[in-house]
DNA sequence: TAGTGGTCTAGACCACACG
DNA sequence: GTGTGGTCTAGACCACTAC
């Protein structure tokens, strides 16, 4: 097996009209040249200054846009990202969703979008251990908002025990605030996280283009003796947030690695 | 402050021929009536079937690679995604790399791009806990192949003493395995999770279109007594990694928890 | 050689923002 | 109304794949 060194030249300058434009633009983005916020030339205007189509232009914007560096505003213009970046914590799974946002000085805010009883899917049912087939769940969707940004949608089931009796509470607020609020302990969660690029419906919801990276924090939340309290997942921008841990590191199983070539 | 309860269901069928088209297409991918690694029809008779220019089709087959449905290639012509996934878990940061890739299924495999002794950067350097200004650190930057497939991009940056002494078996293996190995023994870290967009760089190195999702783990690795060992990040492709974890959840400070509305 | 996707053009029309 | 980005067209040429 042969490996080049390096990738193929070709792509990142080979002529390509609209790839030598994306990247002296983003050269200029980086370098501050042009400044967060600030707006680009227009569509018309950067094809005079490099000579050539709207076509090409607005590829070469698509192209910065696809990487997070500009957002267009039809009738506006072209504007360079600001950055934002909210840390959230995985030892406290969502518990500080909304004390982390007011740590960072973000008004943290929820909009429930549904909160419906229906029947659990197998996924769902096999989480939350429910017994029989057919067995009921409380289904939320709901924006989280850092000031006026949406942020994340969250997806979340619940029990019908926790459901029926916290459904106004849980319509109200962030989910596990209101969970340990009422007496409902939280004590271990199995969590995984992914990303994956923006469907048109999630861009819609959360204001960003086609196929922007989404981060999705799945949880499995239990509490007594490991009983499911909650399952569900984030799905939040991310431009916006970032998930840190602090870990303890096990001692390797030695049988299993592999030996260097 | 008002919010809609849905989306303004302009964009995702407001007459737009693209956007119909590929959530047209979509739907017949997510039925399976395109099957993975099937082949699509191709622009030209797209073009015919919907009744449309071919710049049309492309923005709309555009739309789907931005999704992560479909990829194309020249030539040959336009295929559905075929998926993938490989678990790591964050409680054994990258020291599992090599042996969760064996555990399922796939032979792992590392490219060194490069190996330096360069002066620390300042986060580099606050990270490692170096003492004076100019230190010098080891910078490698490798690639890390599942079976054929190049999955992530590694970037660590390793203090002299270590990055001097195992110069070679470092370009030879994984990162963590090697520690390990030569009886540097690690049992504490710091890391997070984001997540960025492809630029044209790492889309180039991954192989993977512009703007893809990539999952960012940042690293920093201690030895003995809260010694750093070793830090970076590993920029992988997310459409076929996820990092899980098992946690235990603290019990939240009340004090900190925003009020319901 | 034929078929495919990739690039680029020139131009039309629409929808939105702002003065 | 003017300027901006968003959509769409028809057509040309190129680069790669497969036969």
């Amino acid at each position: 097996m042969t490996f080049s060194m390096v990738p193929s030249s070709q792509g990142i300058d080979k002529q390509h009209l609209h790839i030598t434009i994306s990247e002296k633009l983003k050269q200029k983005i980086e370098t501050g040249e042009y400044e967060p916020g600030e707006r680009l030339p227009s569509e018309f205007d950067l094809g005079q200054v490099f000579g050539v189509s709207r076509t090409t232009i607005r590829k070469a914007i698509g192209n910065l846009i696809q990487q997070g560096l500009v957002t267009t505003q039809q009738g506006k213009g072209i504007f360079v990202t600001e950055q934002h970046k909210i840390s959230f914590s995985m030892a406290n799974p969502l518990m500080y969703f909304d004390s982390a946002l007011k740590q960072q000085g973000y008004v943290g805010q929820v909009q429930s979008l549904r909160f419906q009883r229906i029947k659990a899917t197998s996924d769902v049912s096999r989480k939350l251990q429910l017994p029989a087939k057919d067995t009921e769940v409380y289904w939320q969707e709901k924006i989280i908002y850092a000031d006026d940004s949406p942020i994340a949608l969250d997806v979340t089931y619940y029990p019908v025990a926790i459901g029926e009796s916290l459904a106004e509470k849980l319509q109200q607020g962030f989910t596990y605030s209101t969970l340990v609020k009422n007496g409902i302990h939280l004590n271990a969660a199995e969590v995984s996280l992914e990303s994956i690029p923006a469907s048109y419906e999630l861009s819609e919801y959360l204001a960003i283009p086609l196929g922007m990276p989404l981060l999705v924090f799945n949880y499995l939340v239990y509490h007594q003796q490991h009983q499911p309290a909650v399952c569900g997942k984030t799905l939040s921008r991310s431009d916006w947030t970032c998930y840190t841990a602090e870990i303890e590191v096990d001692q390797p199983d030695f049988s299993t690695l592999v030996d260097p070539l």
